[in-house]
DNA sequence: TATTGTTATACTCTATAACTATA
DNA sequence: TATAGTTATAGAGTATAACAATA
């Protein structure tokens, strides 16, 4: 199979892929930024706005309304910083813990669909082309294809 | 390897190709909707507006602003349709032509950093491996998967 | 009456800059 | 003087609804 017929499938899995993920978060009343933003807490615990902006790319404004929505929503509490007065700390409700857990039992469940078929050789196999397919791609998002 | 780890590999994948498209097509004074556009004329003649908007899932008041950016950038220009003195007829430029012919070339240099390094066998594995996961894909954003 | 494209308007997601309150 | 977060404002990108010209 020609290289372009391999690029072009991977763009029509990468374009169903970004599809049915988005749905997804959808249907739970996420978006993608407010996603990152649970699993960011999920990952390193209570945070402030600032350090969320950092990690996640995001203006400091743009923070301030995800933190909002997810306020409203339930998923996310704003405390006091113990040490700061000027400063919060972000955290997870139980409620968004338990949601955490229903998408990655999702997310799990999502990985055994597409690759689930596939017998260990094949998935090893598979796993290192897509590996180095990753790295690749890591290095010329770095420095700037032309 | 587990399906999981695949999956991750693959959505790591699907993020850094999507940068890299759109630095890409930023690089060249166009959004992913431009882009879009110019490839269904491409591929498909001069269009009604109307047409474009159902080929491309956007509403008609979208088509009509991506249109004027692209007439506004040289790419495409609004002809009167011979039939139908309500809808315009819209065709990609010389100019346009040039770019995309640019695009697919770069396309294809693309494909050969990816896969270039790979002997015919495992490229045609990997390409089996790939069509099936595409057709997996399509059928779960077709069925809404729970 | 139905269709093509446009004007008017609004919603989402993001950004920068100025401001308040702390540090 | 610098930092944390908010208010004010703006700019993409998209949508629906009402309207004019034409079918």
């Amino acid at each position: 199979m020609k290289s372009e017929r391999l690029l072009d499938t991977l763009l029509t899995i990468t374009e169903a892929l970004g599809a049915d993920m988005d749905r997804y978060l959808r249907d739970n009343g996420l978006t993608t930024a407010r996603a990152h933003l649970l699993w960011t807490l999920h990952r390193g615990g209570p945070a402030k706005q600032r350090d969320l902006a950092a990690a996640l790319g995001h203006s400091p404004r743009n923070v301030t309304t995800l933190v909002d929505e997810l306020v409203a929503a339930g998923h996310v509490i704003r405390r006091d910083h113990p040490g700061d007065r000027r400063a919060f700390l972000v955290e997870l409700t139980p409620q968004a813990v338990t949601l955490l857990e229903v998408m990655a039992a999702s997310h799990v469940e999502l990985a055994g669909q597409l690759f689930g078929h596939l017998d260990a050789r094949t998935r090893n196999e598979l796993g290192e082309q897509l590996t180095g397919l990753a790295q690749r791609l890591a290095t010329l998002v770095g420095e700037e294809r032309g």
